[in-house]
DNA sequence: CATTCTGACTTTTTT
DNA sequence: AGTCAGAATG
C-alpha cells in the first residue's frame, strides 16, 4: 500500500500491530526523515522497548524479513535501494535521540525541558504517588490561608464521607480537570425539601393504623431522617400493596408514595449540586497545593506531569514554541494503543496533529499514524476513552484500514475467539486464519477448584514436554497471581511473575518491615507478624530502639539470624534500598511510599501475570484462569457521563437514586454498559494471547467468564499439538546451524568499520541516558536511573556493560574535580537554540560567578571534535545568558575520570 | 411455605 | 455494591 500521510489501523489482536508500526517508522527513515522528527508513543515501557529493539532487529536482518516488502510498497523505493541505504539508516538511528517512548515519558521530557517556565526543578523525579501526608497538610494549610475550611466541613457534612475519601475524589478529579471546563454546579440551599418530605411522610403515617401493624412493618415504616427514607425498603416499591402492608393498604398511600419519591429526587439532586459545587471549589485549592508541592519537593506523579504540561500549553507557553521551535520540529507522529489514550493526553498532542494535518500542498511533509483496537480498550478507569479512535479518525479525515488476518494464533484459537465474540461485540469482524496456521487446541474447563485445576493443567503441559517458558497463566488480580505463584512453586514448578507486586508487598520483605517496626516500637504484635509471615516458630527478636542505630545493620542481622533470604533476590534489593534512609525513623515515616517494584531475575519459568499486564504480549500456551475470589468491587462515588469523548456531566452516586430519578438512571445505565464492555474487552484480551493452545478454567458459579456463556469443550487436537511442540527438540542442531549460517553471512556482509562501532555507540548512548535520568549525583539516583537504562537498552547491552556504566558513574561521584564543577544549580539536557542550530547540553551549572557547560564523553578518541563542539556550546550559552561561561569535557573512562577544560 | 428485611461479609485493573 | 444466611411475617 502506498504511503498515506494520515493513516489509522484498526488492529485486532494478533493482526500485526507492532509489525506495522515498525514498517511505518522505518519507511519514514528510508524516506530520509530525521530520527528527531519522528515521535512514536506507546503506553508501556515494555512496548516502547519492544518497538525500539524491533526497529533495530529489523534493520539488521532486513533482507530476510517480511517488513522489507511492505517498506518497498510504502516508500516506492526498490528493495536494492533500501538495502543499500540500510546501513546509513541504522547509523542515523543509533546516533540520534530517538523518540520511541511512552506517552508519559514524552510528557516528562517536555516538562523537563520547560521546567524553567514552570518554576520546577529541572531535576524533578517521578513517583507513582505524591507524598500523601505532606500533600494533605499543604492542602489544609492552603484552605486555612484562604478561609475555606468551612467548604471542607460542609462537604463532609453533605456526603458523610471521611476526609481521606474526599481526598481520593480530589485526586481523581485532578486528573480530569481539563475536561471539567463547561460543567457547573449550583450551591442552592435545600429550600425546605426536607420539611416537605417529612410532611408527606406524616401524611402517609396518618393513613395507617400504626399500632395494629406487625412489629416488623412498624419498624420498617419508621424513619427519622430523609437519609433513612431514601434507603427504606418500602420506598423502592411500585406500590405499598404488598406483604407487610397489604392488610391496611389504600390507594391514597401510593399517592403519598409517589409524592415522596418526587421529593426525594429533588433532594438528591440538590445534594449532588451542593456536593460538586463545594468539591470543585476545593479542587482549585488542591491543584494549587499539588503544584506548590511539585515545585518544593521536585517530586511529580504521572498525573502531575500531565497536568503541568497541559497547564504550560494552555497558559504559559505558545504551543508553537513548545512543540516546534525549541525542540527539533516534530513532523511525524505515531501512536500505539490509541484506544487507551485519555482525552487530556490527546489534548496535549492535539497541536502537533493540527499542525501536521494543516500542512498543505508544498508543505505537506508531516504525517500522523495511529493504531489501536477498541475491542482491547481496558483502561477506562485510568481515563482511556475508546471513542477517541473514531472521533480523531473522522475529524482529521484519516484513512482507516482494518487489519483482519490473525498472524498470532492457531486455527482453533482464532475460530474459538471468533465464535465467542462475534455475537457479543458490536461490529466484531471475524479474523481470518493465517496461511499454514497449526491446528492448535482450545479447552474450556469447568471446575470450582480453579487454582488446583490451573496447577494440574500446567503439570499436564510440562509432562507433555512443553518448555516451561512457553506457558503463561493469566489471572484477574495481582493477588490471584501471587496465589498461583505460591501454588506452582509448592509443586516445584519454576515461575516468573510479572504481576506488579511491589517490593514491600513481597512476603519476606513485608516480614522484614514488621521486624523493623518491632525493633523500633517494641509492640509484640510486630514480632508475631514477622514470624507468621515467615512461617517459623516465634522466638525472641532483638530490638533496635536507638533512633540513630544503623537500620541497615539491624536488618542484615535479622536476615542472617532467621535465614530470611531464602533465595529471594528482592530481600537483597530491599537491603540495598535501605541505604537511602538515614535512620530507622526516616524509614518508618517513608517506607509506604517506597514504590519500587519487586524485581524479577528469574528468566526461566511459567509466566504468571494479570490480564491487564498481558496486553500486547503473546505466549505459546495460555491458561486463562477465573478469579479466585468473588467478583465485583466497590464502585466510585462519581459517575462520569460521556457523550463520545466529551464529558457532559458528573453524577454523585447515591443509593437507590435510580428509582426516583430517570436522568440519573440513564447515567447509571450507561456506566453499567461501559463496565460491561470493559469486562468483555478484558476477556477478549485474555483469550487472544495464545499462539498454540488455550485453556480456560472457569468456575461453575460467579464466573468472570459468565457473560461469555462458555460450555465445557475441547476444540482441535491436543495430540497433534503436542507433536508440534516436540518438534524443536528433535532437530535443534539443524535449526541452530541454519540460523548460525544466516548470522555468519550477515556479519560478513557488514562493513568492518561499522562492526567495531556498534557496541561502543550503544554503550555511549546508554551511559548518557543513565546520566540524563539521574535525579541527583548519588547512589539511589544512580540505581534508579540504571533501572530505566536496563529497560531501554536491555536487549542491546550485556550485564557487564551495565556494570561498567555503574562503575564509571561511581568513579564520577568520587572525582573531586567533578564535584567542584557541578556545585551550583544544575540543568540537565537543556535545549539550546543558537545560530539556527538546536543542541542539547548534557549539563549546565549555574554558580555564583557564572555558568559551566559540561559535556560527558565515554571515549577519549576524537577529542579534537569534542573540543570544537564544546566551544560552540560555550559561545552559545554566553550569547544567551550574557554571563561568563566555562566549558568542560568530562571523560568517563573505564578506570578514571578525566576533565578537559576550555 | 413464600416473601421480605436486615446485617454480615467480601472486595480490581496501572503509566 | 452485591450476595447470602437467617429471622420475621402472613
Amino acid at each position: 500500500m502506498a504511503y498515506e500521510r494520515l493513516l489509522a489501523f484498526e488492529a485486532s489482536a494478533g493482526s500485526g500491530k507492532t509489525f506495522n508500526l515498525v514498517v511505518r517508522y522505518l519507511s519514514l527513515l528510508f524516506m530520509d526523515v530525521e530520527v528527531e522528527k519522528i515521535v512514536a508513543l506507546t503506553f508501556t515501557n515494555k512496548a516502547a522497548h519492544e518497538m525500539q529493539s524491533r526497529v533495530l532487529q529489523t534493520l539488521r536482518t532486513l533482507e530476510e524479513r517480511g517488513e522489507l516488502a511492505v517498506i518497498v510498497d510504502v516508500t516506492g523505493l526498490d528493495a536494492a535501494q533500501i538495502l543499500e541505504r540500510r546501513e546509513r539508516v541504522l547509523y542515523r538511528f543509533l546516533n540520534a535521540h530517538n523518540k520511541i517512548m511512552t506517552i508519559d515519558s514524552f510528557f516528562a521530557a517536555i516538562l523537563r525541558r520547560f521546567s524553567l517556565h514552570a518554576g520546577l526543578m529541572p531535576t524533578f523525579s517521578t513517583f507513582e504517588r505524591q507524598h500523601e501526608d505532606r500533600l494533605m497538610r499543604r492542602f489544609l494549610n492552603e484552605l486555612n490561608v484562604n478561609a475555606e475550611e468551612e467548604t471542607l466541613l460542609r462537604l463532609s457534612e453533605i456526603s458523610t464521607k471521611r476526609l481521606s475519601s474526599l481526598f481520593e475524589l480530589l485526586e481523581e478529579l485532578y486528573a480530569k480537570m481539563p475536561e471539567l471546563g463547561g460543567i457547573h454546579f449550583e450551591d442552592a440551599p435545600y429550600e425546605g425539601v426536607v420539611e416537605t418530605a417529612m410532611a408527606q411522610l406524616a401524611r402517609l403515617y396518618a393513613l395507617f393504623d400504626l399500632e395494629s401493624l406487625s412489629p416488623r412493618a412498624q419498624k420498617s415504616l419508621h424513619v427519622s431522617s430523609i437519609e433513612e427514607l431514601a434507603s427504606a425498603s418500602w420506598m423502592l416499591k411500585e406500590s405499598l400493596n404488598y406483604w407487610d402492608f397489604r392488610k391496611q393498604y389504600r390507594d391514597e398511600m401510593d399517592v403519598c408514595l409517589s409524592d415522596l419519591k418526587e421529593t426525594l429526587r429533588r433532594y438528591m439532586q440538590h445534594k449532588e449540586q451542593r456536593f460538586f459545587h463545594a468539591l470543585l471549589a476545593l479542587l482549585e485549592r488542591y491543584k494549587k497545593s499539588r503544584f506548590a508541592l511539585s515545585r518544593q519537593d521536585g517530586e511529580l506523579s504521572f498525573d502531575d506531569i500531565t497536568a503541568w504540561v497541559h497547564y504550560l500549553l494552555q497558559e504559559r507557553i505558545d504551543r508553537d514554541f513548545l512543540y516546534f521551535r525549541l525542540d527539533s520540529r516534530i513532523e511525524h507522529l505515531l501512536l500505539d494503543e490509541f484506544q487507551d489514550t485519555s482525552v487530556v493526553q490527546f489534548d496535549i498532542l492535539r497541536p502537533i496533529v493540527d499542525e501536521i494535518v494543516a500542512g498543505q500542498g508544498a508543505k505537506e511533509t508531516g504525517s500522523f499514524f495511529f493504531v489501536g483496537d477498541v475491542k482491547q480498550s481496558i483502561y477506562r478507569f485510568r481515563g482511556g476513552v475508546s471513542a477517541l479512535f473514531d472521533e480523531v479518525a473522522t475529524r482529521y479525515r484519516v484513512k482507516r484500514e482494518a487489519l483482519s488476518v490473525n498472524y498470532r494464533s492457531s486455527a482453533a484459537v482464532v475460530t474459538f475467539v471468533n465464535s465467542v465474540f462475534e455475537r457479543r461485540m458490536s461490529h466484531y469482524i471475524p479474523q481470518s486464519i493465517k496461511p499454514n496456521a497449526p491446528e492448535g487446541y482450545v479447552e474450556v474447563i469447568s471446575d470450582e477448584a480453579v487454582l488446583e485445576r490451573c496447577v494440574a493443567t500446567v503439570r499436564m503441559l510440562l509432562d507433555a514436554d512443553v518448555p516451561v517458558d512457553d506457558i503463561a497463566v493469566l489471572c484477574a488480580t495481582n493477588a490471584d497471581g501471587s496465589a498461583v505463584e505460591e501454588a506452582l512453586k509448592a509443586v516445584d514448578v519454576e515461575v516468573v511473575t510479572e504481576t506488579t507486586s511491589k517490593l514491600i508487598r513481597r512476603r519476606r520483605v513485608a516480614a522484614l518491615i514488621e521486624a523493623v517496626k518491632y525493633g523500633y516500637y517494641g509492640a509484640p504484635i510486630y514480632a508475631a507478624n514477622f514470624f507468621a509471615l515467615l512461617g517459623i516458630e516465634p522466638e525472641v527478636l532483638g530490638r533496635c530502639n536507638d533512633p540513630r542505630a544503623r537500620l541497615h545493620e539491624y536488618v542484615k542481622g535479622v536476615i542472617e539470624r532467621f535465614d530470611v533470604f531464602g533465595g529471594d533476590i528482592n530481600v537483597l534489593r530491599f537491603l540495598e534500598l535501605l541505604e537511602r534512609y538515614e535512620d530507622i525513623e526516616a524509614f518508618l515515616f517513608e517506607y509506604e511510599r517506597l514504590d519500587a517494584a519487586a524485581i524479577q531475575t528469574d528468566v526461566h519459568g511459567v509466566r504468571v501475570l494479570t490480564v491487564h499486564k498481558s496486553k500486547g504480549l503473546e505466549f505459546r500456551h495460555v491458561i486463562v484462569m477465573d478469579r479466585i475470589g468473588r467478583p465485583h468491587a466497590p464502585t466510585q462515588p462519581i459517575i462520569y457521563a460521556y457523550e463520545g469523548t466529551k464529558l457532559r456531566g458528573l453524577f454523585l452516586r447515591q443509593k437507590n437514586r435510580a428509582l426516583f430519578d430517570p436522568e440519573y438512571a440513564r447515567a447509571l445505565e450507561m456506566e453499567a454498559q461501559a463496565l460491561h464492555v470493559d469486562a468483555l474487552n478484558a476477556l477478549y484480551v485474555a483469550l487472544t494471547r495464545a499462539e498454540q493452545s488455550l485453556f480456560v478454567i472457569q468456575k461453575p458459579e460467579h464466573s468472570a467468564f459468565g457473560m461469555l456463556e462458555l460450555q465445557s469443550a475441547c476444540y482441535g487436537a491436543l495430540q497433534i499439538e503436542m507433536r508440534v511442540k516436540q518438534a524443536p527438540q528433535t532437530e535443534p542442531t539443524v535449526l541452530s546451524k541454519v540460523h548460525g549460517l544466516g548470522r555468519q553471512s550477515d556479519v560478513i556482509a557488514q562493513p568492518k568499520s561499522y562492526q567495531g562501532d556498534y557496541g561502543a555507540v550503544v554503550f555511549g548512548l546508554a551511559l548518557h541516558y543513565t546520566l540524563e535520568m539521574m535525579g541527583d549525583f548519588d547512589l539511589p539516583s544512580l540505581n534508579e536511573a540504571l533501572r530505566s537504562t536496563r529497560n531501554r537498552y536491555g536487549t542491546q547491552l550485556s550485564q557487564s556493560a551495565f556494570a561498567a556504566i555503574k562503575e564509571r558513574i561511581l568513579g564520577l561521584f568520587e572525582s573531586a574535580a567533578f564535584n567542584d564543577l557541578v556545585n551550583g544549580v544544575r540543568y540537565k539536557e537543556q535545549p539550546l537554540s543558537y545560530c539556527g542550530e538546536i543542541r542539547y547540553l548534557d549539563l549546565l551549572v549555574r554558580h555564583a560567578q557564572g555558568w559551566r557547560v559540561i559535556d560527558y564523553k565515554s571515549g577519549i578518541q576524537e577529542c579534537e571534535a569534542h573540543l570544537k563542539q564544546l566551544a560552540f556550546y560555550v559561545e552559545a550559552v554566553g550569547a544567551i545568558t550574557g554571563g561568563p561561561v566555562s566549558g568542560h569535557l568530562c571523560y568517563l573512562l573505564a578506570d578514571s575520570v578525566e576533565i578537559v577544560s576550555l
